[in-house]
DNA sequence: ACGTTGACAATCTCGCCGGAACTGTCCACA
DNA sequence: TGTGGACAGTTCCGGCGAGATTGTCAACGT
């Protein structure tokens, strides 16, 4: 039906979603609707008309950033075969990295308020809310972890790069290696004895992604 | 020397130190300098020829408390015989418990500075500043433990439980029992082979605790 | 000697106020 | 359907003055 219009909306909504993002990035602070509506290149009605309110903006903006960050996390561990522990521990760098690169990235991991404001009221922390999904796909993605075990492991990886975020920072390489050795460790100590983790039970190739992140990654738009 | 007047002043610097930490126990904020010193029984001068200035008064009290809380957490480390697990689980609990029952603990612990001024805003969280005395405390009473584990180990428990006082709370049993399972599987993933806690060196008897305390678990008063 | 009392300027805190900016909504217009 | 103007209600911000607090001094009492 509304093919040509919704796509002209969506349009609108990523530039302005842009404009947003783009200032809170350069560290601007956060822009009045005027000021968005203005570099987007549209009127303050339209903005009205499409997020709600300044609210539905900042939390429009918050879920689609939240999305990127949560993707490529899960590329992360999605790109290193069968090694889960080059797996999780890149992806703990990775996050560590696009907080680092990102305020705005960094405000939605962490979910401290401060430095954007209510953006982040909403959520928390991005790192402790996915737990369940990043859990749900590092068990589809290596069938041969044992449930409880992921969700303490993905807890602890979760809170200790959140930690790392959250204070004078070591780079993230240093707290990559961290999360290597302790996944590492954390694996070998697991039932099977030492080791566990080379022990593959299932060779299958690289072509678990979308189905995968279709199935858990699913928050929610609005 | 002395002698007789040192006491006396040591008797003071504590009355005023207990009775600014009751207050912010207590919620009440922080006190004015004329506040402590009616309520400790002496003149603001003396305050003032005691502390120096209000930072004075502030960090003395945070360097006394934060001298309590390692001591604590120290003697539950040592208090587990050598089961390595219990003891660091015990610790973990023990500093969330502490956390949970003292605000002006809490604040010490995890280094925010928003509850209690600028109390701690000279060391920074705790935690994350004691782990060297962590680690070599652990490591003179376990010595069957390796050096770089415990590094990592101290450091990554001290970020978890951080990370826990930080934000919305699970209780300290949860805590505890969650740090007990990471610290068995990390233990078990040694290079020694599953299980590797268990296998003991030297049976000490369980006298290390002074020692190891005046050796490891200096800070330097002032 | 040592702690107390009173006094002092300098600073900080806090509530209040007016002006400006912003939000959210309506309507006329193209 | 999107734009521009207009609007009341609200929030944000700098200035301001009263009052409290800090840090220091000197005179006093024991």
């Amino acid at each position: 039906m509304t093919t040509y219009a919704e796509r002209v909306r969506a349009q609108v909504r990523e530039e302005a979603l842009d404009v947003l993002a783009a200032a809170v990035t350069a560290g601007d602070g956060t822009l009045s609707m005027a000021t968005v509506a203005t570099r987007a290149g549209v009127s303050r009605q339209t903005l009205y008309n499409e997020f709600g309110n300044r609210e539905g903006l900042l939390t429009a903006l918050a879920d689609r950033e939240n999305r990127v960050l949560l993707r490529r996390v899960l590329e992360e561990l999605d790109a290193h075969g069968d090694d889960i522990v080059a797996a999780v521990s890149a992806a703990a760098g990775t996050a560590v990295r696009m907080a680092a690169d990102n305020v705005l990235h960094k405000a939605l991991l962490t979910g401290e308020t401060a430095t954007v404001g209510l953006l982040v009221a909403h959520g928390g922390s991005l790192l402790l809310r996915s737990q369940s999904e990043l859990s749900a796909f590092m068990l589809a993605r290596f069938p041969t972890l044992d449930p409880e075990d992921t969700q303490l492991l993905v807890h602890v990886v979760a809170r200790f790069v959140q930690s790392h975020l959250l204070l004078p920072h070591e780079p993230a390489d240093v707290v990559a290696a961290q999360v290597s050795r302790l996944v590492e460790r954390y694996l070998a100590g697991g039932p099977d004895g030492p080791n566990r983790v080379l022990r593959r039970v299932d060779p299958r190739p690289d072509d678990v992604p979308r189905d995968a992140d279709r199935t858990t990654a699913r928050g929610g738009t609005s």
